[in-house]
RNA sequence: GCCGCUUUAGCUCAGUCGGUAGAGCACAUCAUUCGUAAUGAUGGGGUCAGGUGUUCGAAUCACCUAAGCGGCACCA
């Protein structure tokens, strides 16, 4: 047996190297330069740290901060072992639990020893995890007996720490990796060699929040400390650019200054819509009238409040009642001026969603097969009592409207319905530039339904995305394990913005538990009584939600269709005023939402106004152009005006103002 | 709901040691008629989120409530 190993190169050469050696000796074998840089290695593919010596013959790839992606998330790991070193020294008695790297940087979840860490603490910490830095502590990994390890944490007053460790995987061989020789923490690794690797311009703590132990809100809250981390000055100092422009087209910013529509504390949670806010959601109105009526659904419109029974008759009133709003059927006391009383068996709610009352039309009279498959859609009101920490603008609200439809069809029509349903989605999303990804949630480990029902469910799904070509890498096509409602597998849109998050809103799901509940029937061709299959669907999600999206992807430059306020004429002189009114009342009979501006103010202050509110079109007209009938189109975001006549203006406008799917090349 | 922070004029914000509140923008009035991102002057406007307490005295200190913000949990 030889002393010597062979380590192949991604080159394609290789190296003898002394049994026992690390990548870090082929590294320095290779030369000081890339000793130097390399931060970890990949030995037959799998990522570990440069000290981790070989077993025998092995392919190497070494990691340094060319390797970008690998290179960001170990630096990143690093930095939460550095915050979590650097916050014990600072409060000692603080508790370790769990740090991990994130999209854009780390943080490291705390059982803090007297109070929860505060915005203020912020600044002492990355003070001190500079110090660490700089200290260019070695990390050096030790592989530990789990008994030891727990009787170390429990010495140590680690109590998280050491249930942890109680319960991983038995088999599993644990490691903590050491941080000089006064810190360390439990983790799988890999880890930089040192944490004079990280630079300590890159990067900077940016929040402090509650977050439970484990995620479970049964547990104890820990205070948790976010940080963004990255490999230089530069990337973080563009990440944080990034984060200003995403905090510019914030809805609901964007949504006051636009005088769109507002919140207060008197209706929490539910919107005030302002004439030019509501004048997008109209438009979006009747655009998805348009686009449901093509696709042969019939629009309905169902009460708003139903009886409890109906409620506990669906489902609902067992597991979401918290979250409803229950209305006592108070009558007046006998005495007069005596409390109202009610019994809590003719309690009403407030409906939080409209499937119940889809299914109640659905059962008016007999249907037969031949009426299948039924295609019913509202844009139904609903009501839900969110959590208060969940309201967020127009995100997450009490009061919302959903696109809401549902198909109620026969087992053998499911595919072809779904298949319906992805290319009229597909068609909505490019209406509104989306790009999106589809999704298929599947079985979740709490649910309800035979496995055979499962299969054949998520195989329906799948195939009517498949029928629609679909199911490709180009439409982000992914399966999620677990992610399914209780009752039934689910499609999922994902819509990408402009500056590339991403909003789920559309989906479609086929239940046959619902309809089962609320003995919903269909006579069949054979004369006997069927159960149909209810797909629930909707495109936009909420309105609310739905407007929010698109203020923040359009930035508030809504597109000349949706925009509230479609042109201003602004006039130069006053002397221009009677022909700005001729102008205005063209564009208004030609159907521009239009407005003037005829005050006494200088045109760069109406340009300047009407620019902030993202008027597309401002049609400017002083002397010159009311005596030529002509007007200066200024068009947001185009830095030159353009003069024509009126006609050519009213055209223009026509063309753009028309909505996508009635373009003639639609 | 949980953790942290915040709440002062229509908006954005300042307000020191506890001593009775200030700016810019907006608004109103007047002057200005002006060619593509802010014309000038003058003026009005606030029970300092609400409540309770401490104090001779509270925007300021304490407690409670509500809402907002950032997360966590939740999202039929």
């Amino acid at each position: 047996m030889s002393d010597m190993i062979t380590i192949s190169l991604p080159d394609g050469s290789a190296r003898e190297m002394p049994v026992g050696s690390t990548p870090a000796d082929v590294a320095a074998a290779i030369g000081p330069g890339l000793a130097k840089a390399a931060l970890a290695a990949r030995i037959d593919g799998e990522l570990v740290d440069l000290t981790q010596p070989f077993t025998g013959n092995a392919a190497l790839a070494l990691i340094t901060s060319r390797d970008e992606a690998e290179a960001l998330d170990l630096a990143r790991h690093d930095f939460a072992h550095v915050l979590a070193e650097a916050v014990q020294a600072l409060f000692p008695g603080t508790q370790i639990t769990f740090g991990p790297s994130t999209d854009d940087g780390f943080y490291y979840d705390f059982a803090p020893k007297d109070r929860p860490f505060t915005d203020e603490d912020l600044p002492a910490i990355e003070a001190e995890m500079r110090k660490i830095i700089a200290a260019d502590k070695p990390l050096r990994r030790e592989v530990i007996d789990r008994d030891v390890l727990i009787a170390q944490w429990r010495a140590a007053g680690e109590s998280f720490k050491a249930e942890w460790a109680a319960e991983l995987p038995a088999g599993e061989e644990l490691s903590v990796y050491h941080s000089g020789n006064d810190w360390y923490d439990m983790c799988r690794g890999p880890h930089l060699p040192s944490t004079g690797k990280l630079d300590p311009a890159a990067f900077k703590l940016t929040r402090v929040s509650g977050a439970y132990w484990r995620g479970d809100q049964k547990n104890a809250m820990l205070s948790r400390v976010y940080g963004t981390g990255w490999l230089n000055k530069k990337q973080l100092d563009a990440h944080l650019t990034r984060l200003e422009e995403a905090a510019k087209r914030d809805h609901r910013k964007l949504g006051g200054e636009m005088d769109l529509f507002h919140l207060q504390a008197e209706a929490h949670g539910s919107v005030f819509w302002h004439p030019k806010g509501y004048a997008i959601y109209r438009a979006l109105e009747d655009y998805m009238r348009r686009a449901v009526q093509a696709a042969d659904c019939k629009e309905v419109k169902t009460p708003q409040i139903m009886d409890a029974r109906q409620w506990e008759q669906s489902g609902h009133w067992g597991k979401y009642r918290e979250a409803m709003f229950v209305i006592p059927d108070e009558v007046p006391n006998t005495e007069d001026d005596g409390p109202l009383v009610s019994n809590e068996a003719d309690w009403m709610a407030l409906k939080p969603m409209n499937c119940p009352a889809h299914i109640l039309i659905f059962k008016q009279g007999i249907k037969s097969y031949r009426d299948l498959p039924l295609r019913i859609v509202e844009n139904g009101c609903c009501h839900r009592n969110e959590p208060h920490g969940a309201l967020h603008g127009l995100m997450r609200v009490r009061q919302f409207t959903q696109d809401d439809g549902h198909i109620f069809c026969r087992e053998d029509q499911i595919v072809g319905e779904v298949r319906a349903f992805c290319e009229l989605a597909d068609r909505v999303y490019k209406h509104f530039g989306f790009t999106y990804a589809i999704k298929l949630a599947l079985r979740p480990e709490n649910r309800i339904g035979s496995d055979d029902l499962w299969d054949v469910a998520e195989a329906e799904l799948r195939d009517a995305v498949a029928a629609a070509g679909l199911n490709t890498p180009e439409f982000g096509w992914e399966e999620l394990p677990g992610e399914g409602a209780f009752y039934a597998p689910k499609l999922e849109w994902h819509l990408t913005d402009a500056i590339g998050r991403t909003w789920q809103v559309g989906t479609i799901q086929s239940d046959r538990m619902l309809p089962e509940r609320l003995d919903a029937s269909y006579i069949g061709e054979d004369g006997g009584r069927h159960r149909p299959v209810m797909l629930h669907r909707a495109i936009f999600g909420s309105y609310e939600r739905f407007i929010g999206i698109l203020i923040e992807h359009y930035a508030g430059k809504l597109p000349v269709w949706l925009a509230p306020v479609q042109a201003v004429v602004a006039t130069i002189v006053s002397d221009a005023d009677g022909y700005a009114r001729e102008v205005e009342a063209a564009l208004l009979a030609a159907g521009i939402r239009v407005e003037s501006d005829l005050r006494n103010e200088k045109i760069n202050y109406k340009v300047r106004e009407h620019s902030l509110q993202k008027v597309p079109h401002l049609l400017v007209v002083g002397k010159r152009e009311a005596e030529e009938g002509t007007v200066a189109l200024r068009t947001l975001g185009v830095e030159h005006q353009k003069v024509m006549t009126l006609a050519e203006a009213i055209a223009l406008l026509k063309v753009e103002a028309t909505p996508p799917d009635l373009r003639p090349d639609a």
